[in-house]
DNA sequence: AAGTCGAACTTCGATGACGAAATATTCGAT
DNA sequence: ATCGAATATTTCGTCATCGAAGTTCGACTT
């Protein structure tokens, strides 16, 4: 398969970002935008074959990865919902499905039971650190060409846009 | 709405690294492709609202954006379902409907009449031309707080990374 | 030259996701 | 205190997506 490609992956980048260059786009936007959507692209590719392991899709990877970040403090549907980017009300289904499989635990809020407080279960947790470690191996694979320098400065330059992320929406 | 975090982006993000190496993820791993899914997280929120006003789906700005980066070459449906990341069949009723619209022509491959060609029409030029500008605007925010050498730096980095996914498919 | 295997595309039934409406609860104003 | 607006969640109808089976065609074998 690798064998039989003509160019190589940076060529196609190259190329990529000529077309939206000529078609409107900043050359020094497009080049980073571009490759950072290549490299999502080819994670997701796999976390599809590897959750497919642990019979994880990725909406309820979201869902559990949401969670887990959230550590002790419990989640709404709805804050659940915006983590994983979908409409509240095709989180009801995936809730029940995880609740039914024994990841998750739904119970009513006292202080506003409008609200629904949702928490991972102990077979949650544990699903949740497999999935870390089978996704962290092709993470690794996917950043082998870079030495810790580099990583180092690749993160530092990623979080400096996070940082701005937020205050784009006004 | 951005007043009332309470953390800022930057404690969020190393909070969500820790806890995916506490669950047994490497740290220089976990930071960079954390970082990578929170920004491409953001821009998937924004192209949603963006296109929307275009009549425009993810699901058909990966078909439009396929053919436009193949420049003159045509595709055939696998090929576009393999590049969109969908299922073959998932991709008759899109390109059905894309076809509908005046977006794109479908036509037998004469040398191969088990294949169908695929290629943009002037309409679907268009729209391709006017979804780069529109998206530029964000993904241009995105970007600002970086300076042209830290941008050029940041598309180096990626693009050592893109060079090498194509081999760990092994 | 016929037959078989494989590739490409489409149809079909079932599942997942969305938006709108319905339900239930809280908060604020009169 | 009560009425009205806002919030959170769930149902419901519709459309997109998936996997599997079906169909058509090309390539390779014998």
């Amino acid at each position: 398969m690798a064998a039989k490609r003509r160019q190589t992956a940076q060529q196609e980048h190259a190329a990529d970002v000529a077309t939206y260059v000529a078609a409107g786009g900043e050359e020094s936007v497009q080049r980073v935008i571009t490759a950072v959507f290549s490299v999502t692209k080819k994670l997701d590719q796999w976390y599809v074959r590897q959750f497919a392991d642990l019979d994880l899709t990725q909406g309820e990877w979201s869902v559990l990865a949401s969670l887990a970040r959230a550590g002790d403090t419990c989640l709404t549907p709805s804050q659940l919902a915006d983590l994983s980017n979908v409409a509240p009300s095709s989180m009801t289904h995936r809730l029940d499905k995880m609740a039914g499989r024994g990841l998750l635990q739904r119970r009513p809020d006292e202080s506003n039971r409008t609200r629904t407080l949702v928490s991972l279960t102990k077979d949650g947790w544990a699903l949740f650190s497999a999935a870390v470690r089978e996704s962290n191996v092709v993470e690794s694979d996917t950043l082998r060409g870079l030495s810790d320098s580099e990583r180092h400065e690749l993160a530092r330059l990623l979080e400096i846009v996070i940082a701005g992320l937020d205050d784009i929406d006004a």
